[in-house]
DNA sequence: GTAGAGGTTCCAGCTAGCTGGAAGGCAACC
DNA sequence: GGTTGCCTTCCAGCTAGCTGGAACCTCTAC
């Protein structure tokens, strides 16, 4: 497939894969006769991975260490073992404070819930809206 | 305290402690007869929260989003509860993912644990230092 | 009273991560 | 064969989120 459909796939700006393969997330693709990038299941594969891992906001540095780890599968060593278990050990903590934020709002949303009955206007209101105005 | 200690308790450079307020995520903070920025225990509360939700992946806009329903806590209303639910749903699928991401990190340990005893040098090192070398 | 650490404002510049535009090539349809 | 649309490279510029530096003030210790 070209980049514009491989972009189309994953919500990803055709501009975007190539910048990624200047900085060499992504592999230099296969190019068809007339120079046009071409892409397999593997690179959509990849670049979801990529895109994932940024989500939960993981820079693309990290995003490419892992992705060296996992594309050297072959023969992992100790160094290897000590890389991954920092990135692991962040996730952990990250996961706990996503815990912790989403019980904070919960609770926000409780006390919403049960403060007003079906009313739509408060003071909170004004205080957002004014992001929307200059 | 002063400014450079909120900075040291939380590990924020002070200049972006100043830069927070500028835009906002901080309130204007009381001032010593000097002209110094005094901060307390609140002040530390909430740019510990901000450096929280921002280490999750979470814009600063989002951040002064959630800040301003926390501010406002008196009267919330529907909108301040689409507004959470929003939020709320945007975390869990983080979650999900952070758990998938996890996954896969701990299996390629797995894989690295089994496949070397203490073998210190393997071809994913030259890899992963070409990081360091220009 | 002077040195040094830490504070102030203001303004400029930096990194990460894209994104837009110019100038041109190729492909497919009418 | 011309138009439309997607592709190419190259280079410049953008937003978010800081961060450095200049020029000056203030507190503390000697």
């Amino acid at each position: 497939m070209q980049i514009g459909e491989l972009g189309e796939q994953l919500g990803v700006n055709p501009k975007t894969i190539r910048y990624y393969e200047s900085i060499g997330l992504l592999p230099e693709p296969a190019r068809s006769s007339s120079g046009y990038r071409v892409y397999d299941e593997t690179d959509a594969e990849r670049l979801g991975f990529i895109k994932a891992a940024q989500r939960l906001g993981l820079a693309l540095d990290e995003v490419r260490e892992i992705l060296a780890l996992r594309d050297g599968g072959q023969a992992p060593c100790a160094y290897v073992r000590t890389v991954i278990s920092r990135e692991v050990a962040d996730i952990d903590q990250r996961l706990e404070e996503l815990h912790r934020l989403r019980g904070e709002l919960v609770a926000l949303e409780q006390r919403a819930r049960s403060a007003s009955g079906e009313g739509t206007i408060c003071g909170l209101i004004e205080h957002v809206r004014q992001k929307s105005a200059p």
